[in-house]
DNA sequence: CTGTTTATTGAACTAAAGTACAATTTACAC
DNA sequence: GTGTAAATTGTACTTTAGTTCAATAAACAG
């Protein structure tokens, strides 16, 4: 589907916070998705995308900061905004700091709850956005037999194939044979873009 | 000078609270300058690197957070930890917002403003390291004419000089001669050089 | 007007990269 | 053992990149 409609997960223990935020955020034409404690929203797994998530603070059971932390173990990356009717300084900040979008006190008024939205949905894409190009980079990556990836580590140095021939103590024709199998496997036709996907996937030349 | 011992920067109008961190600050080796107001701090003007700035949120005349905005407008970028004695939770997730690396509600034990301005440091050098190189690819930069900016713009494709050529309705040969200036102005000897510096400057490859 | 820089191009050349035929050896699975 | 994948190498070739001699034309400064 192309470009679906943005969903908003919702974590709060009270129905009428839960009530209200899905009047709201229906009326912008966005899909919602609510959960009474962060346990519940656990279990959901399935995340739809893009979206973000909207967690009180102070739930039964895993707290808002609890579930944040689970999350980034997990590596799930989920743009997250924080309500709250009892939060400190220090709570908020922690939060910001574990990279949620915005922390906001209640009672927030519709605008300023929106705007953090479309900030965290605007993240969201972003993310998969790229993470969809890391896959497709690894995938490519992961064809590469051991040595090709060594000598693609080598082939992203910028040396010349006789250098990098007499680093490894092989002949120039193997490089150039490694070098051929690689920019297949990788489907690119010139060292440029080679140096470009590596780059994005944290790839780092070869040391001597 | 190498390594020099890094400069915190403090500015907090109660007298009591500068002459505390003083000794703190001294005492785990660092340099420390201090000042009474924003103003004050800004007609300083003489940023030393690494360094890092303690801001009291609420100053006579010119706010902590007023402080932060024009510093960012002015492009210095000077890690920020701000303190606060009567902050709100609002105030700090602007400022973390805005970048800042901390904030802590006084009174923070010895412990907690440590850590901060450790973490503050170590973003001064990551962030004068990245100035530098980029410093330095943006000397080599100049140096080009418009045309050979253009012509790298086009070399960073990853298209053959005989392309190029066709794209610009110029001979190959001439494409060969730009690149070659443009080469060693930018003292490099490989494309993959090439690609990686203007990556960092964030340099776009032309389009058709 | 004159000198300089810049952009362009040419011819002939060297060097490097890449391809199209291969073959050999080793390791490993079934 | 046999087949397969991987690593290595060879020869000969084409294509591309880069260099070394240039020269020409336009723009511009003093």
């Amino acid at each position: 589907m192309i470009n679906p409609v943005p969903t908003v997960y919702l974590v709060d223990d009270a129905l009428s916070v839960r009530k209200g935020l899905e009047r709201l955020i229906k009326s912008v034409g966005l899909n919602i998705t609510t959960f009474a404690s962060g346990e519940e929203f656990l279990r959901h797994k399935q995340y739809k995308q893009p979206s973000c998530l909207i967690l009180d603070v102070c739930l039964p059971g895993l707290s808002g900061m609890e579930l944040h932390t689970k999350l980034i173990q997990e590596n799930i990356c989920l743009p997250i905004i924080f309500i709250t009717g009892y939060g400190n300084i220090s709570m908020s900040v922690k939060a910001m700091k574990n990279g949620a979008v915005d922390f906001l006190q209640k009672p927030f008024n519709d605008q300023e709850i929106i705007s953090a939205i479309n900030k965290a949905i605007d993240k969201s894409i972003r993310i998969q956005q790229e993470a969809d190009e890391h896959t497709k980079i690894q995938s490519m990556l992961d064809i590469l037999t051991p040595r090709e990836y060594e000598m693609l580590r080598w082939v992203i140095t910028g040396m010349l194939n006789k250098q990098i021939a007499f680093e490894l103590n092989i002949t120039e024709r193997t490089v150039k044979a490694h070098r051929s199998k690689i920019m297949k496997k990788m489907q690119v036709v010139s060292i440029v873009e080679l140096v470009r996907i590596t780059q994005k996937c944290g790839i780092t030349p070869a040391e001597k």
